[in-house]
DNA sequence: AATGAATGAGAATTCATTCAT
DNA sequence: AATGAATGAATTCTCATTCAT
C-alpha cells in the first residue's frame, strides 16, 4: 500500500499497526486545527495518546507523517472518485453529472477536515507543497479522462485547461459551502454546478 | 491615516517615515518569498537594512507589521477599485466591464507579490486570517456594490452571495494566470471572464 | 570464564552461547566503525541480527557489551602474549625479541579493527577509560616481566617507566603503520624497532 | 584573524567580543572535562555565564565553537613554534635543541588542558578529526622544517616519515608526563629526550 | 526466549522580544 | 534613536532502556 511509503519501519506487530493509525488520525485533527507547519509533533503524539518516542519510531521526521497522511487520503480521494467518474455516470447528461460530482466531493470535503489542510497547503514548505500537488494532480487527471469522454475532439491543451479550472473552482469554492448552515450549503453548491455548467456547456461549444 | 495602526509611536521625523517604509517594502518581500509564518522579524530588519531593535521601536510585534503592511496594501487596493468601480465602468456592457475589472486586477496581483501571502493568508494564525479577511472584505463590499448597481431589484442576500462567488473566483484563478508564459495568463483571463459573465448573464437573467 | 563480567545470566543452551557471540561481533564491528560513544545499542542489535530485547536479555545495559567484548579482547591478547613471550623469545637478542614482538603485535592490530577503539579508548566515558585501562595494564605487565628478565638488577620503578614507554610508543606507533600501503607499513615498523632499540639498548646498557 | 571562520556574525560590540572569548574558554574547560562529542552546548553556554541564544547568536552550531577554538589554539601554538623552532635553537647541538623543545612543548601541553581533547581528537566525528588533522599538520611540518635544517640531504619521504614519528612519540609520551608528580614528569621527559635523540642521532648516520 | 513497540529525558537549534550601550 | 547582544521557551529528533505480546 502507498501508505508505507517514507516510514521507518514496517509495523510488524498489531500494536504497531494501531499505532500508526492513531497517529495518522491525530495527525489529521491537528494540522486541521493549526495547519501543518505550526503543528508540532508533540502536540500529535499527545494527542494520539503516545510518546513521541513511539512517533519517531513509524516516522522519520514530521514531513514523513505527512507524507503518510497524504498517501491516506489520497487512496481515499480515489475511491471516491472512481465512483463519480464510473462508466454510468459519465454517460449522465451534464447538469446530471454535476449535480451528483459536486454533492459527492462537497460531502467528501465536509467529512474530512483533515484532508483540507494537505488539499489547501501553502506553497511555503516543500513537503507541504508536494502534498498538495499530488492531491490537486488527482484532481486534475480525473477531470480531465472526464472532459475527454464528453469532449473528445477537444486540443488536449484546451481539456486541460478546462479540467484546472473545474478544480480550482470547485476547490475554492468547497470552503463557502461550509461557512454556514444547510441552506448556505445548499445554495453555494447551487451556485457552482450553476457556475460551471453555464461555463462548460458554452465552452465544448452548445449542450452537451 | 490606516496604515498607523498598531504602531508603537507616530515617527516625528521624515527618517522615521522613511524607516518604516522600508520595513514594510521588506516584510512584502520576505512574506511573499517564505510566507508570513515562516517569516522571521530579523530577516525583515536585516532586509530593510536596519536593525532589529529599529524595527520593534517602531513596531510592537511582528503582528503589527503585518497589519501595517496589511493596511498599506488595502490602500492600495482601495485607489485600485476606485479606478474600477467608477461610475462609468458601471454603466459598461457587462462583457466590457468584466474584461476591464479582469484585467485590472490580474496586473495588481502580479505587481504585487507581496500582497499575495495577506490575501491567501491561510486560516492557521489569527493575524493572518485578520489580515485575510480585510482584504477580502473590501473586495466583496465593492463587488456588492456593483451588482447591486446593475440589479437593483436583488435580494440583498443573493447579491452578497454572487459577490462572494465572484470574488472567490477570481481569487482562485488569478495565481493560475500567473503560472505560465503571457499566452497561458491570456487564456486563463479569458477563460474566467467568461466563466463569470456566463454565470451573472443567467443569475441576474434568468429566474431567481 | 572471565568474559562473563557483567552478564545478566549465564545463557544456558547453544542458542544462547551463539546469540552472545554475535551481539559481540556485531559491537566489534559498531565501535570500530563509530566508536564506542557513537554506538547504538540498536545498531549493533541490528548488525548481530537479533533484536533489542534479545541483547538487553544477555546484557544489562551497553556498557556490558563493551566490558564483555574487552574480555574477549583481553584473552585473545593474553594468547599473543604468551606466545611472544615464551621462554625462549626472551632468550632472544634484543633485536631480534623486538622484531618479533612489534612484527606480532602489529599483525594483532592490523587483524582486529575492533580492538583499537577500545585500546586507544578515549578518556571521556568511565566505562571505555576502564577497559582501555584493562588492555592497557595487561600490556605493560607483559613488558615488565620482559625487562625484569633482561634486565634483573633494573630498579622496579625503573622497569616499570621503561614498560610503559614501550607500550606507548608502540601504541602510539601501529595506527600510523597502518596509515598507508605495505611498504609503508614496513618503514614504519622498522623504525619503531629501531628506535625501541636504541633506546633500550641505552637505558639498560648505560648509566642507570 | 583565523579564529573568525564559521562564525555566524562578527562581534560588533565589546560586549560581544568578550562573549565569544568567554564561550571560547568554556568551551575549552568542558571539552577537557568530558570530550567535544559529550559536551553540550548548553553545557558550554552555562558554563561561559551566558544563554544558550547568546552562544549561537556567535556560532552557528556546535562545530563552528569548536572550530573556533581550534583557531585559537593554532595561534598559540604557532606562537610556540615560533619560539622553540627559531633560528638560534636549530643552530644548538641536537641534546640540547632536544632539550629545550621537549621542556617547552610539555609545558604547553601542561597549561592547556583544553588543548588535548582538540589534539588527540578521535576520529569518530569529522570535525573534530579536521581539528586534530589541522593542529597535527603545523606540528609534523614545523618538526620537518627542523629536520630539513639538519639534515639537508635526507631524502623527502624520509624527512616526512622522521618528523611523523617524532610528533606522535611526543604526543603520546606527554600525557604520561602529565601523570604523576614533578618527578615522575621530570623522568618521563627524560626518556623522551633520550629516545628520540637516540633514534634520530643513529637515523640522521652518527652524532649530528 | 524472542521480538519489537513504548517511553521520555535530553540534545541541538531557532526566533520573538527585551535591554544594554 | 539606533544598534545588536542577550534571553529562554519551544521545537525537532535521538537513543538507552523497559515492557507487552
Amino acid at each position: 500500500m502507498a501508505k508505507r511509503k517514507g516510514m521507518r519501519r514496517e509495523p510488524r506487530q498489531a500494536r504497531g499497526e494501531r499505532r500508526v493509525g492513531a497517529v495518522l488520525d491525530a495527525a489529521a485533527a491537528v494540522f486541521a486545527e493549526v495547519g501543518y507547519e505550526e503543528a508540532t509533533t508533540n502536540a500529535i503524539a499527545r494527542r494520539a495518546r503516545t510518546s513521541i518516542g513511539s512517533l519517531y519510531q513509524f516516522f522519520p521526521n514530521k514531513a514523513a507523517v505527512l507524507q503518510a497522511l497524504t498517501a491516506r487520503y489520497l487512496g481515499q480521494l480515489r475511491a471516491v472518485h472512481d465512483r463519480v467518474f464510473d462508466a454510468a455516470s459519465l454517460r449522465l447528461p451534464l447538469p446530471a453529472f454535476y449535480d451528483r460530482l459536486i454533492d459527492t466531493l462537497a460531502e467528501f470535503h465536509r467529512a474530512n477536515p483533515g484532508f483540507r489542510p494537505l488539499f489547501y497547503g501553502s506553497t511555503t514548505s516543500p513537503e507541504l507543497a508536494a502534498a498538495a500537488a499530488l492531491l490537486h494532480q488527482e484532481c486534475v487527471r480525473r477531470a480531465e479522462a472526464a472532459i475527454a469522454t464528453r469532449a473528445a475532439r477537444l486540443a488536449p491543451e484546451r481539456r486541460r485547461l478546462y479540467a484546472v479550472l473545474n478544480v480550482e473552482v470547485v476547490k475554492a469554492l468547497l470552503p463557502l459551502a461550509e461557512s454556514g448552515d444547510a441552506a448556505r450549503r445548499a445554495r453555494v453548491l447551487a451556485e457552482v454546478k450553476r457556475m460551471l455548467l453555464a461555463h462548460m456547456t458554452q465552452a465544448l461549444g452548445g449542450p452537451d
